[in-house]
DNA sequence: CATAAAAGTGTAACCGGTTCCATTATGTTT
DNA sequence: AAACATAATGGAACCGGTTACACTTTTATG
């Protein structure tokens, strides 16, 4: 272990002044003689001088690092999302600090004090809900903050790019209905999420579209962590008049409804239609091929990241930009027209 | 847009000095009066000051900061393995820098470069086998190299965690002769990996305890990304005297070999009998079930923690340490007895 | 009560870069 | 060749914390 060499020892070798090596190290910044520059460089080579981003951020915080908040990352659309977003950055030269906050306010309040004290330039964030104050806290230190796949409506200054949540839940319950289902069951994410209460949404304005009939024991809303789904599942089942077709629009909880699913013995699409909101490589591979909705992560990741680099510093723009992209049905074979009832 | 107040303004709103406010700040690192400090936190408050991390690891860079260099992280297995280590990390307080390599030696050299300007107590890595320089650079300069899941036979310096690769894959391969079978193929890493290299030889072991003759036409290296698993797929089936038995030791490939058995009509266990390294829910969803290795994603996250925190600043321990944690065969129900030949 | 020990506080240097500004070297113009 | 613009370099302050050390005030001890 040996210690580093600072930017002084270089010029010392180099026979130069600090001004100098840092001037090599920042093109651009002044002028340099190429032999000069050539002097230096060698040093640095040979000596092995990397120059300490902590020295260089001191000055002017230069947008370099990105904070990425996510509830979880073993859920595959967050960790594609982080994949995308890390790439991305990356790609900017931007480096990205991964924190979880496992849908838990007061991890959330920890890890924004975390990125606070990092003076990030730019947070992209999946949002609990609450510590509204931190939010604007960070706003106002000039933060450029991005809430990707939710919202808080609370907080209607934030840049937010998420899909479109109504449309797509209305599409997914609307093909649902083309087949002929007249009990359409959908289980999403918690009503105090958007997308919770924007997919429950669509879902109603599908059903009044197509004339049919809402039922609130149809609707369920499940947490997006622990077994919920699988409980709304089986709560659905036990119906006195089940459900015919099932949109589970709770990415999160996606596995575990197919599980309480395949327990009970339902065959897909035969007893039940089923459309879900996630599209990872095996949701083809099922027994049928699921039909799904795909969120198009790159775009989500893509315009956070442009959003969260957007200003600089200090914002002067006066309302916040909203990205909506559009999700895509793809339809495979778990729908099918219900059977007829006895 | 607000500019941040400094522990001078702190000091200065509070009546006392500088030194007195940092003592606040960390405390064991000077005696306070109780008034005092409560005066100050009381200004540190409705200033709604935060220290800047930067200045703090001007001085004496403390372990707060912990790179982890992977290979993506939209493969499962190693999204899971990020959740658990940012997990780990914050427990511990530490953050992480989340980086991919994309399996690139360029782009990894790139992120390591990135990682020694940003002085970080120590990294967590996938490594793609090069950049051997620079690894050793890293470990000169103090940092805690820790690779995870794979290894570099050239660096044997670096504390390793991965799971008993040769023994994962001679106990799948062992369950596929006990049913009966003659003709067991395997589609492992790239022969460059460590991870391919111990699947396979472990392979060869059961094959030997089994009495079984090895034939290299069906021992497949496929690379971790694109689609080699399903040419891979290919080539067995069309082999003149096919495969009864496969075992998948590429974990990134796993859905791509299920795709292209699905395309192919092949069924599961009756034609094949299919044991894949893989552990996510949707492995039991699967019509059959599969049988599955699963690699304790958890231990392997804690230990390399715990090793990339150990040695604070100096290793002065003579060897590394080589964590080795056993993998589980979960029996489902792809695996069955060959069906007589004709 | 004198005095030593401990507690509380302040001053200033330091970490390793960046950058303003002054100074000197080089080059161009007429 | 004088006059002046431009290039190249160096000195020193600064960013926002930490900390060694000096100094003052309390508290403890004999």
């Amino acid at each position: 272990m040996q210690k580093q060499p600072t930017i002084r020892d270089v010029a010392a070798a180099a026979g130069v002044s600090v001004a100098v090596v840092s001037r090599v190290l920042n093109p651009g910044s002044g002028p340099v003689a190429a032999a000069t520059r050539g002097r230096v460089s060698d040093v640095m080579e040979t000596l092995g001088y990397h120059p300490r981003t902590a020295a260089r951020e001191l000055k002017h915080g230069p947008p370099t690092t990105l904070g990425l908040l996510l509830a979880d990352v073993s859920n595959p659309f967050f960790a594609r999302l982080a994949d995308q977003v890390v790439q991305e950055a990356h790609s900017r030269g931007i480096q990205v600090l991964l924190m979880t906050t496992q849908e838990d306010d007061q991890l959330e309040s920890e890890r924004l004090a975390t990125l606070i004290e990092r003076r990030v330039s730019g947070i992209i964030a999946t949002p609990t809900g609450n510590n509204l104050d931190t939010w604007k806290k960070l706003q106002d230190m000039g933060t450029d903050v991005v809430f990707v796949d939710r919202s808080i409506p609370a907080l209607p200054a934030v840049d937010v790019v998420t899909i479109n949540n109504t449309e797509s839940a209305r599409s997914a319950t609307a093909l649902m209905a083309a087949h002929g289902h007249r009990r359409i069951a959908i289980i999403s994410g918690p009503a105090s999420s958007t997308t919770g209460r924007d997919r429950i949404a669509g879902y109603r304005e599908a059903l009044d579209a197509a004339g049919l009939e809402q039922d609130e024991l149809l609707i369920r809303s499940a947490a997006f962590r622990g077994a919920a789904g699988g409980d709304a599942t089986t709560a659905l089942l036990s119906l006195e008049d089940p459900p015919t077709a099932l949109v589970v629009a709770n990415t999160a909880q996606v596995t575990a409804v197919l599980r309480r699913l395949a327990h009970a013995g339902i065959s897909i699409p035969e007893e039940l239609s089923v459309i879900v909101f996630e599209d990872s490589p095996w949701t083809e591979l099922m027994t049928p091929p699921l039909t799904i909705v795909r969120q198009p992560i790159d775009l989500l990741a893509r315009h956070s990241v442009r959003l969260a680099l957007s200003n600089p510093s200090g914002k002067t723009s006066g309302k916040p930009t909203v990205v909506r992209v559009d999700a895509e049905l793809i339809e495979r074979s778990s729908v099918s027209r219900p059977k007829p009832r006895p």
